[in-house]
DNA sequence: AGGACGCCCTGTTCGC
DNA sequence: TGCGAACAGGGCGTCC
C-alpha cells in the first residue's frame, strides 16, 4: 500500500543512506516493471556513478543518478526497498537489486509486481507525461479550493484521483475522510466551504503523522483509522462497527456516526 | 466527466 | 479441517 507517506519514508532512507556510493552491478530479476525499458539501459545508466539526489511526487520516487538523469520507482501496492550489508532479505521477491562498491546494496521489492522501474531525464517532464496532479502535500488551501470547485463526483474519487491530486491512495484516502468527519460518498458539490477546509486541514495532518508514524515508531496513533481497518473493525473513537462499501472498486471503511451521509 | 468494471499480480483470507 | 474462491489495491484501459 505504498502511499505518499509511505514513498516519503523510502525517500528519506535512500537520501540518508544510499546517496554517494559507487555503484557497480545491477541485477533486473522482474524485468515485467521495467515496462518498455530494457534492461541493459538500467544497467548502463547505473554502472559507475552514484546516486545524487532524491525527489517525490505523489507515489513516485525519483533518483538522481549523477550525470545520469533519474531512475523512477513506483511502488505498486507491494512495493518497498531494502538498504542492506551481508545477506540479501527476501531474495525471491526483489526485482532489482543495486550493489555498491562499498559492499551494500538497495534492492526493491515487490511481492506482486505491480510497480514502475524506469528511467527519465527529468521529473518534471515525467510528472507532465503522465499526468499527475499537484503533489498532496505541495497543494496550498487556495489551490484544494479550487482542485474541489465544479466537480460532480463523490469526494473520495476525488481525492483517489491522481490526476488531480497525487499521493493518496485508498487507505489514506479513508484516513482523511474519517478525520474531516466526510462521508466517502458525500458528492463534492453537497460540500460546504467549511467541510472543504476542514478537509483540508485533514489532509495536511494526516500525512504529516502519517509520515512521523512511518519513519519514527512505525506506528499511529490508536485513534487513526488505519489501525482498525478491516472487517472486524471498529471507530477508535465510539467503538461503532465500521461501515464498508465499495467505492470505484475500492473497499471503503468509514465511521457511520462521524461520517454521515448527507443527502 | 465520472464511474463501474476488468486486468495485472500473487500471498492471504474467506467461506462453504 | 481443507481447499478453491474471493480479496487486497495502484494504475490503466474500456465502456457507458
Amino acid at each position: 500500500m505504498p502511499e505518499l507517506p509511505d514513498v516519503e519514508t523510502l525517500r528519506r532512507l535512500v537520501s540518508r543512506k544510499a546517496l554517494r556510493q559507487v555503484i557497480g552491478h545491477t541485477s533486473v530479476r522482474a524485468r515485467k516493471l521495467l515496462g518498455r525499458t530494457p534492461a541493459q539501459a538500467i544497467y548502463k545508466a547505473l554502472h559507475g556513478t552514484c546516486f545524487a539526489g532524491t525527489r517525490r511526487h505523489g507515489k513516485y520516487l525519483f533518483i538522481r543518478l549523477r550525470g545520469r538523469g533519474w531512475l523512477v520507482l513506483h511502488f505498486g501496492m507491494t512495493g518497498r526497498l531494502y538498504y542492506y550489508t551481508g545477506r540479501e532479505p527476501d531474495r525471491r521477491y526483489n526485482a532489482m537489486v543495486v550493489d555498491f562498491e562499498n559492499g551494500r546494496h538497495l534492492a526493491y521489492n515487490s511481492r506482486r509486481k505491480l510497480g514502475l522501474i524506469e528511467l527519465t531525464d527529468s521529473p518534471r517532464q515525467f510528472v507532465e507525461r503522465k499526468g499527475l496532479g499537484a503533489d498532496a502535500l505541495a497543494v496550498g488551501q487556495r489551490q484544494f479550493l479550487s482542485l474541489l470547485e465544479n466537480r460532480r463526483g463523490k469526494i473520495k474519487g476525488l481525492l483517489m484521483n491522481q490526476g488531480r491530486i497525487a499521493g493518496l491512495g485508498n487507505v489514506y484516502t479513508d484516513e482523511v475522510l474519517f478525520h474531516a468527519g466526510v462521508h466517502p460518498e458525500t458528492p463534492v458539490q453537497a460540500m460546504t466551504r467549511a467541510d472543504r477546509l476542514r478537509l483540508y486541514r485533514c489532509l495536511r495532518k494526516v500525512l504529516a503523522k502519517a509520515i512521523e508514524a512511518r519513519v519514527d515508531v512505525h506506528r499511529l496513533p490508536r485513534s487513526y483509522l488505519l489501525p482498525n481497518r478491516g472487517r472486524d473493525g471498529r471507530c477508535p473513537r465510539c467503538h461503532t462497527p465500521l461501515g464498508r462499501l465499495s467505492v470505484s472498486g475500492r473497499t471503503t471503511y468509514y465511521c457511520p456516526v462521524h461520517q454521515r451521509r448527507k443527502a
